[in-house]
DNA sequence: AACTTGACGAGGG
DNA sequence: CCCCTCGCCAAGT
């Protein structure tokens, strides 16, 4: 059976989407990595296509800042707007700081330069 | 089975 | 910062 047609599967990905706070974000490979063996960037924004309307989805963007939902069924910008309306701000160029809006679950924890990677506890 | 396409990401120029 | 290449891996054709 296809991976994401797999129930538990996506609920692995969904259930720690639903634990990340109005006005924080994190991003496609810092989930893979927290979910561990079996998740990708790639698979894990596969997953998120078919969240339902208990899934905070606009909490999960690219690496680089900036939401990924341009040309999709999702209206232009919805998921910006969204995220304004949680309190996040988006410079001209349409990427938010990181830094400051990265949210990371327990148990994990950013390295010293970025955000980008992330340490099980010891 | 081959080939293309992504709600991706890191690295190089 | 932008653009391109690769690696990634599931899905659709």
């Amino acid at each position: 059976m296809n991976i994401v047609n797999n129930k538990r599967y996506r609920e692995r990905v969904f259930e720690v989407v639903r634990q990340i706070p109005v006005g924080k974000v994190m991003t496609y490979g810092q989930l893979a990595m927290v979910l561990g063996e079996g998740y990708t960037a790639r698979t894990v924004g596969y997953v998120m296509h078919g969240a339902d309307a208990s899934v905070p989805w606009q909490r999960v963007i690219n690496s680089q800042g900036k939401c990924s939902t341009g040309r999709l069924s999702i209206p232009i910008n919805l998921q910006q707007e969204l995220l304004e309306a949680e309190g996040i701000v988006f410079n001209e160029k349409g990427k938010c700081d990181l830094r400051e809006r990265q949210w990371f679950p327990d148990g994990f924890w950013p390295d010293e330069d970025g955000q980008t990677s992330l340490f099980e506890q010891k």
